[in-house]
DNA sequence: TGGGCAGTGATTGTATACGATTTTGAGGGG
DNA sequence: CCCCTCAAAATCGTATACAATCACTGCCCA
């Protein structure tokens, strides 16, 4: 069962995990191509498994497929951002209420101890993986909810927002977000769902308000884009 | 299945329709083997295509992909059940609100004509059919809210949902929503958001009201079932 | 000189082949 | 009579091969 497979091969799972934290920590960038025999010749497999990865992360909305071109990083469109960002507003902040209902002692330790990994990435320099963290700060909130339909969702809005921000994000210095996190985790140690939930609220929209998402002509990252998007 | 395929032949998208259009009509239950040479076979294409579609299904929950074993429609347990009417709850009534606040006649008289032919399919016995319409209905909304993430979400929950009905439904007579649906494009129709998201939430708990999500076992479909779940 | 057009190379779409795993059923032993 | 073992059959997992489509280059012609 443990498959440690090193020798041998990947399996689809592997590849996707492997390029969605590379998207995730924004070492690929949105618009960037994604060929079938290069992935899989990166990864020592064959076009099988690269198609099944590539269409899964299709399905989560982190690549785009398109007939007879192939798959690229997504590039989600200002519309496309605002929805994700919607969608979050709906989900998050009542999930984060449940949370702190029903958190446990352990959970509590463990978002610290995420935090401070967060913290250490930024302080190592590794913005990309800081953000990766970042994201997945409210993907472990659904977890504690107990809440895996949701959960499966937000980590799909959550790999979205990723590309959002690498494609809208204003500044190019650190998301400073430790402090939401912090002020989140505070909330949930004292069981204050209410507290939680607008946090939570609050913490959304500061994020939106930091992108940049006038509906002026996106960035091409290609010529062809330029043309034909 | 008359399935007297066009010469060509199908894609796997339009399996996914095909398959995903007979779960929603409780024409194949959940639990059922979908196996990849018989369906291949019913559809004409090899495994390939098969696969593809049935990975796809797969993402959206509507199936379950077992290592070595295979396919197999889904089978929400209580918890899955429950999960995705509160996921619904915190999606659907701020949806319906946004459609109410943006719809235009022309969708008014499209979601009347909806309502129309759910109830030509009940008149006609068909309910399979009048259920996967009375489902579609919640997507349209999420379409006319113009949200199309939130959009995909809520057919997703859609799809589920169709499953957790053929395994919890408490009546074998018919579900009798039409009179919620005509409320809330009544609703729509005066633009009343405030009324439209209140309507939803009363209709999302009339249907959780109408399942029996008691932790009972499971109705096994198969003894292996009955042992491994 | 600029645009249309055909040929060529590269990339994806689909089918088939082979290997691995699971399931099934029969036979022998307890 | 039940259970265990083992082999055969069925099914899935992965790789490879071939077909279809697309992109690009170079040529020809207006």
């Amino acid at each position: 069962m443990s498959n440690v497979t090193s020798p041998a091969g990947y399996t689809a799972e592997d590849i996707v995990t492997r390029l969605t934290n590379a998207v995730h920590e924004h070492r690929v960038l949105p618009g960037m191509k994604l060929s079938e025999d290069e992935v899989g010749e990166v990864f020592g497999v064959s076009r099988t498994l690269v198609r099944q990865a590539l269409r899964s992360m299709a399905h989560g909305g982190l690549v785009s497929i398109e007939r007879n071109r192939g798959a690229f990083v997504a590039k989600p469109s200002v519309k496309d951002a605002r929805e994700v960002f919607e969608a979050r507003a709906l989900l998050e902040p009542q999930t984060a209420r449940a949370a702190a209902e029903r958190i446990t002692a352990r959970d509590v330790a463990s978002l610290e101890a995420h935090i401070k990994r967060e913290h250490s990435a930024l302080d190592a320099g590794e913005a990309g993986k800081a953000l990766k963290l970042s994201g997945h700060f409210h993907v472990e909130i659904a977890r504690i909810a107990n809440q895996r339909t949701i959960e499966v969702f937000i980590r799909q809005l959550v790999s979205r927002s990723s590309l959002v921000i690498a494609l809208y994000w204003r500044r190019r210095t650190a998301l400073c977000e430790s402090h939401a996190h912090h002020a989140l985790v505070d909330a949930f140690a004292r069981h204050d769902g209410r507290a939680a939930e607008e946090l939570m609220k609050g913490h959304l929209l500061d994020l939106v308000s930091q992108l940049d998402l006038r509906d002026v002509p996106e960035k091409a990252v290609s010529l062809r884009d330029a043309l034909t998007g």
